[in-house]
DNA sequence: ACATATTACTTTGTCTGTCAATGTAATTTA
DNA sequence: TAAATTACATTGACAGACAAAGTAATATGT
């Protein structure tokens, strides 16, 4: 991990990117975790305790719901299910991080960029 | 101004966006304030108090450095330059900027992306 | 068999950057 | 001459990220 991300740079994301994670899917806190060190590639390690603040901030909004898995020896894996309006969420998150991305690059480039804008979606 | 931005999506470039700035000529806390809403085309704001908290960070870290301009009517204007330091802080900045927006583009859209990888610089 | 590592989840407390609110004072414009 | 703009500054609050520490189960190594 040569983890050259500063947290600043990340910070805003989390959510949208936990979000991505279980659009493909319902996952538990460890597996996400280690799906977005794989995700990634070995860049950037969203640490634990993040994770799981992240957890209880979405599942307050609704965006995402959890449930115990049936692991049957105790109270294992807590699965996390991604609703409606979370999808909706993570949508409108992706559109934003393009627009900032674009406004970021003529902020932080010297003058005016060519074009790099095809927001996609 | 649409102002879509949330400031969690800036946080940790204010800094690199002061010394872009700054790399293209001395100036002062107001007009930089004015450019950079310009620079981003009327969509961003930096505010104020962000702005002079960063001012006070970057020269105590050695990146910019203040002279007061030579207004003869009170204390006017005070100007910032770009220090050595500071332009070799902006690259590496930049730098980092373009890494983490390809990992990030890993993380927010679904899976692996073609590739969009060429940090310029 | 026993120690260690790994899986899995959780809480508490701290730090940092951003910004709202507020203030001062000079100059410019209506 | 009142109001707006220029220009700089401080204070206090807030939110997100995370280090640290902990609990408890299962798997692995020797």
């Amino acid at each position: 991990m040569a983890s050259n991300i500063s947290t600043d740079l990340i910070r805003g994301h989390t959510d949208t990117i936990i979000l991505n994670v279980l659009q493909q899917g319902d996952s538990y806190g460890y597996q996400i975790y280690k799906t977005i060190i794989a995700l990634s590639g070995n860049q950037y390690e969203l640490k634990e305790a993040t994770l799981y603040t992240a957890f209880r901030r979405l599942e307050k909004e609704g965006y995402i719901a959890s449930y115990w898995g049936d692991e049957t020896q105790g109270g294992r894996r807590k699965y996390y299910r991604i609703t409606e309006t979370g999808v909706e969420r993570y949508r409108k998150n992706k559109q934003d991080w393009h627009f900032a991305k674009n406004v970021l690059n003529q902020l932080i480039e010297g003058g005016i960029q060519n074009e790099e804008n095809k927001p996609g979606s």
